[in-house]
RNA sequence: GGAGGCGUGGCAGAGUGGUUGAAUGCACCGGUCUUGAAAACCGGCAACGUCGCAAGGCGUUCGUGAGUUCGAAUCUCACCGCCUCCGCCA
C-alpha cells in the first residue's frame, strides 16, 4: 500500500508533526476523528465499507504519544533555556546539564514511535475517497447514474451511417496504422483536412471559453512531479494509469493524465484573498493515459488512446459558491456541445460510478450514431475542499482565518471525441462531411470534407 | 555544462549559537482625533498541529532534508530553487 512520497521520501522518522499533517487528509481529519459514523455512511453510499477499528486504536495511541512527546520537547526547551540564563550570569549549569541529559533518548524514541503512528495514520486516510454530496444518486455502478436531460435530436439517415475510423480514412485523414508504425497501439496520425478540423475544434472551443465564459487561458507543463500528481488526487491509488517519466537523478516526473492536474494546482500551498475568487482557466492540453487494465475496452478508432487533445476548464471558488460552480460550469461545457448541434445527454453520476475525488459529478455524453449510443465526451466535477486540503488551498476573507477553498473541472470538451462525434453526426452518404456552421471561420474556406477520390 | 552570489513573515528588510516566532518599514485590521476623508497618534496583525467546553496552554515551522549542540534562522553536509557571468542550444 502506498503512502504519499513525501513520507517516503525521508527514511528516518525525524520529519515533524506538522509535515505529515500536510500529507492526509484528503479528506477532513476531524470529520474523521468527530464524526467517524458519517465518514463510513458515506463509504458506503459509494460502495465501500471502511472498518473504524484500526483507525480509532491508532488515534487513541497517537493522541497519548503525541502527548508525552510534546511534553518532553517543552521540558527540554524550559531547562535550554534556563541553561542560557544562567550561563550569562556566570551561575553554575552543571546540574541542569545533567537533569537535559536524560531527556534526548526518551524524546528520540518518542519521536520515532510518533512518526511511525501519524505515517500509518496518513496511509488510512489517503485512500478515503470524498464522500459524496446529499443530491447525488444512490448506486453502485453505471446503471445507477441518472439521466438529467437529453438535448437535439439524433440525426436520422437514409443510409447505414458508418463509424469514424471508416470515414476519417475514407477522407484520407486518419491513419490508424501509421501511428502503430511510429509509437504503438492507441497511437493515431491525423493529416489534411481531418488534421485541420481537430485544430479548429480547438480554437473554436477555447474561444468560447475565453471571450463568451470568462476563463483565463493558461499554458502549463505537461510534466508534472508527484507533489502535483497527489494534489489532484491522481497519486497515490492511480499510479498505473499514468506515464512516467524517469530523470538522470534519480527522480521522476509524470505526463499529465489531463490538464486539471498542473491548472489545479496553480493554487497548491497559496493563500488567496476570497475576494480574488472565483479563478477560472482554461487549458488545452494533450493528455497521456496509460490506462492499464482497459486492454480489449474500445480498441478500434479513437474513442480511447494513449494520447488524446483535451479541453480542461478550471474554477476555484469560495466554499459557499461550489455549487452554483457546478452548474455553471457544466452548463459551459453543453454550451460547446450545443453550439455544435451534436446531440447530448446530461448524467448526474450515481455514488458508487464517481472518481475518488469528486463530491458529485455530471458527465456529458454525445451521441454516435454509429455505435448507436450515447459516449462519455465530457466530466464535470466539484470536489469541494478535497482537493484543496490535500494541496493546502486556502482563501481568506478580510481579517479572517484560512480555510480550504473549492476547486470543480470539467472538460470543455475533449477534443478527439468531439472530432469522433462530428466526423460521425455531420456524416453525408458518399462518405463526405459537413464542417458545422461555427467551424467555418477556423476552416480556411473547407466547407465539406471529401472523401479521396 | 563551468564560475560566483542568494534563499527570513503578504511585501521590503534586519538578524551569524542562548528568554528571537523573529527588529524596522510598508500593507492590512481596530480605535482616538475630524462634519467626512487624509494626516498624526494608540493598539492589533504568520501558518500548521495538538490538548482544552472555554479562556488559554504546548509543539513545529526562517527553501528542503540530514547532522553538530543542553540549545540552531545563525555552524556542517547534501539536495532544490532563483540571480549574474561564460559556454551550448530549439
Amino acid at each position: 500500500m502506498h503512502i504519499c512520497a513525501r513520507s517516503m521520501r525521508s527514511t528516518k522518522n525525524r520529519r515533524t508533526i506538522d509535515q505529515f499533517f500536510k500529507d492526509i487528509s484528503m479528506l477532513d481529519i476531524q470529520l474523521l476523528r468527530s464524526q467517524p459514523e458519517v465518514v463510513a455512511a458515506g463509504l458506503a453510499r459509494r460502495g465501500a465499507a471502511i472498518d473504524l477499528a484500526p483507525f480509532e486504536a491508532l488515534e487513541a495511541q497517537r493522541k497519548q504519544v503525541q502527548t508525552q512527546t510534546q511534553d518532553l520537547q517543552s521540558r527540554r526547551n524550559t531547562l535550554s533555556k534556563q541553561i542560557g540564563m544562567l550561563k550569562a550570569k556566570g551561575e553554575d549549569i552543571a546540574p541542569l546539564m545533567a537533569e537535559v541529559a536524560g531527556l534526548g533518548d526518551a524524546q528520540k524514541a518518542n519521536e520515532d514511535k510518533l512518526a511511525v503512528l501519524l505515517a500509518e495514520l496518513d496511509a488510512f486516510a489517503a485512500q478515503i475517497p470524498n464522500m459524496p454530496h446529499e443530491s447525488v444518486p444512490e448506486g453502485t455502478d453505471a446503471s445507477g447514474n441518472v439521466e438529467v436531460l437529453r438535448w437535439g435530436v439524433p440525426p436520422s439517415f437514409d443510409f447505414t451511417p458508418k463509424d469514424h475510423v471508416e470515414l476519417g480514412e475514407g477522407l484520407g485523414g486518419l491513419d490508424f496504422a501509421a501511428g502503430v508504425k511510429i509509437a504503438a497501439s492507441r497511437f493515431t496520425l491525423m493529416k489534411g483536412e481531418v488534421a485541420r478540423l481537430h485544430r479548429a475544434l480547438a480554437q473554436f472551443m477555447l474561444d468560447v471559453h475565453t471571450a463568451e465564459h470568462g476563463y483565463t487561458e493558461v499554458y502549463v507543463p505537461y510534466l508534472v512531479n508527484p507533489d502535483s500528481m497527489f494534489g489532484t488526487g491522481q497519486l497515490p491509488k492511480f499510479e498505473d494509469d499514468l506515464f512516467r517519466v524517469e530523470r538522470g537523478d534519480g527522480t521522476h516526473l509524470y505526463l499529465i493524465p489531463t490538464a486539471e492536474v498542473p491548472v489545479t494546482n496553480i493554487v497548491r500551498g497559496e493563500i488567496l484573498d476570497t475576494a480574488s475568487l472565483p479563478l477560472k482557466f482554461v487549458c488545452h492540453t494533450p493528455c497521456f493515459r496509460s490506462e492499464a487494465g482497459s486492454y480489449g475496452k474500445d480498441t478500434r478508432g479513437m474513442i480511447r488512446q494513449h494520447q488524446f487533445d483535451k479541453f480542461v476548464m478550471v474554477q476555484i471558488v469560495a466554499p459557499e459558491m461550489s455549487w452554483d460552480a457546478l452548474e455553471e460550469l457544466t452548463g459551459h461545457a453543453e454550451a460547446i456541445l450545443q453550439k455544435l448541434a451534436l446531440p447530448y445527454r446530461k448524467m448526474a453520476l450515481c455514488a458508487g460510478d464517481m472518481g475518488f475525488s469528486a463530491a458529485k459529478t455530471y458527465d456529458l455524453e454525445v451521441w454516435l450514431p454509429a455505435q448507436n449510443t450515447y459516449r462519455e465526451i465530457s466530466s464535470c466535477s466539484n470536489f469541494e475542499a478535497f482537493q484543496a486540503r490535500r494541496m493546502q488551498a486556502r482563501c481568506r476573507d478580510k481579517g479572517g482565518k484560512p480555510r480550504p477553498l473549492h476547486t470543480l473541472n470539467g472538460s470543455g470538451l475533449a477534443v478527439g471525441r468531439t472530432l469522433v462525434a462530428v466526423l460521425e453526426n455531420y456524416q453525408r452518404a458518399d462518405g463526405s462531411v459537413t464542417v458545422p456552421d461555427v467551424l467555418l471561420p477556423y476552416m480556411g474556406g473547407i466547407i465539406t470534407l471529401t472523401p479521396l477520390r
